[in-house]
DNA sequence: TGCGGCCTTGACGGTGTCTTGACGCCCGTG
DNA sequence: CACGGGCGTCAAGACACCGTCAAGGCCGCA
């Protein structure tokens, strides 16, 4: 399922998005300012976010910023501004997308649907689903996982870490990396977290959780898997 | 460079996008039908499509259709059809976004350099961060090392002296440069640091460390990596 | 209200990395 | 020929980092 965030301060247009969007099966969370937008896109990790630049506290391009500066989901700009500097300045601050109100609801849709095809081609190329290897299965659509047969109950956060992982096979995940997508921007120095859900990633997945070799460590930069 | 495929059949439109783009140093085709834009998308590997939808031999949709058939590539519509049905239609055959004329060119630009940003994201360059020698290979987007063929571990301090000297082949750099790079810029003078983790490195990674190939001394100046 | 998952947080010991000093070699210079 | 600067090598101590364990808090659920 989707996850859409919707930023606007006029609460109608936020419930005219929340229920065209609800109706087509799209999970929607919505902020009313700033601040609230930027906490949720980290705590929620939406995969599409509709952002109006008319903010309560804090300016449109700041918030698209505050947004780019850990994460790629795209961003389609809702705006009452139709001069060309606008759209510029919010294109070139990192949006995606940028729609003038009134928008018709249909081309919205379709715009939305682009982005999200446009996300859903960028994950899968890297990573099939579904990987295997001697000793574990991890299938991400399914969100299932199994050791030699038997299947494996991981929680959401664990679930996130592999993710964040797997998603580079043989490539180092820096530090700082994971526990952005994980855990979010604001949690850059909480390395012990990582200590503490590696460990459980190991106990759960690897043969021998004391001598891991999938899950391997680089002491100083990171982690890293090895198919 | 990022090379454009210019799709339209009104000859003075062409040729004011060509010149906008030429002179920001875009490699531009262009294309006056569907048959030839299908033709040029498949022989010229275009980074980016602008295409107006009002072609003599083919409808635009279709057009959409035969290059969504094999590619990616970002497609943004021109059109001068205002209607919501048309643009949903182009949207959801698989255009990336959809421009009504007339347009302001530095919108059209934003746009175009918005599409350029999620392609070069999308791409990740595999290949740039990748380097070889006749004794080792260093792949620096993976922190991966090998020596003839096995795997060769490096600390943090390691790896960057390494990228250091990695980045600036067969050029010297100067002790100054790499203490700043490593260290930081208050270490200026602690040569012998350099000559510790110099050691490091040729015992990893040359074949005969006593008589460095690749890490050369260029004594009271620095050190210089040779290909 | 009590219970069970899950996440957070702190503490501890072991291992590997970094820092630092000492020594010897080579080479250019006086 | 003696000397000194610059470099490579080695080893030992200090330190940071990691894996591990366990306790506490929060939330959903019975």
């Amino acid at each position: 399922m989707t996850r859409i965030l919707v930023v606007d301060d006029e609460p109608q247009i936020v419930r005219a998005l929340v229920i065209n969007l609800r109706a087509r099966r799209y999970e929607v969370d919505a902020a009313y300012d700033g601040t609230t937008a930027l906490r949720m896109a980290a705590d929620r990790h939406p995969d599409v976010v509709l952002l109006d630049l008319g903010l309560p506290d804090m300016d449109g391009v700041d918030v698209i910023a505050g947004i780019r500066g850990w994460t790629r989901v795209p961003i389609i700009v809702l705006s009452a501004r139709h001069s060309s500097d606008e759209k510029v300045e919010a294109l070139d601050a990192g949006a995606d997308d940028y729609v003038t109100k009134p928008f018709a609801m249909d081309e919205l849709l379709a715009r939305l649907r682009a982005a999200e095809r446009r996300r859903s081609d960028q994950e899968q190329e890297p990573s099939a689903a579904r990987l295997e290897t001697d000793a574990f299965t991890v299938d991400l659509a399914a969100k299932k996982a199994s050791r030699h047969g038997v299947d494996v109950r991981l929680t959401p956060t664990e679930w996130h870490l592999l993710e964040a992982l797997v998603r580079n096979p043989g490539r180092l995940v820096s530090q700082k990396q994971l526990l952005r997508d994980v855990w979010g921007p604001t949690y850059r120095t909480e390395t012990n977290y990582l200590r503490v859900y590696m460990a459980q990633l190991r106990r759960k997945l690897e043969d021998d959780p004391t001598r891991p070799r999938h899950f391997v460590t680089e002491p100083g930069m990171g982690y890293r898997f090895e198919p």
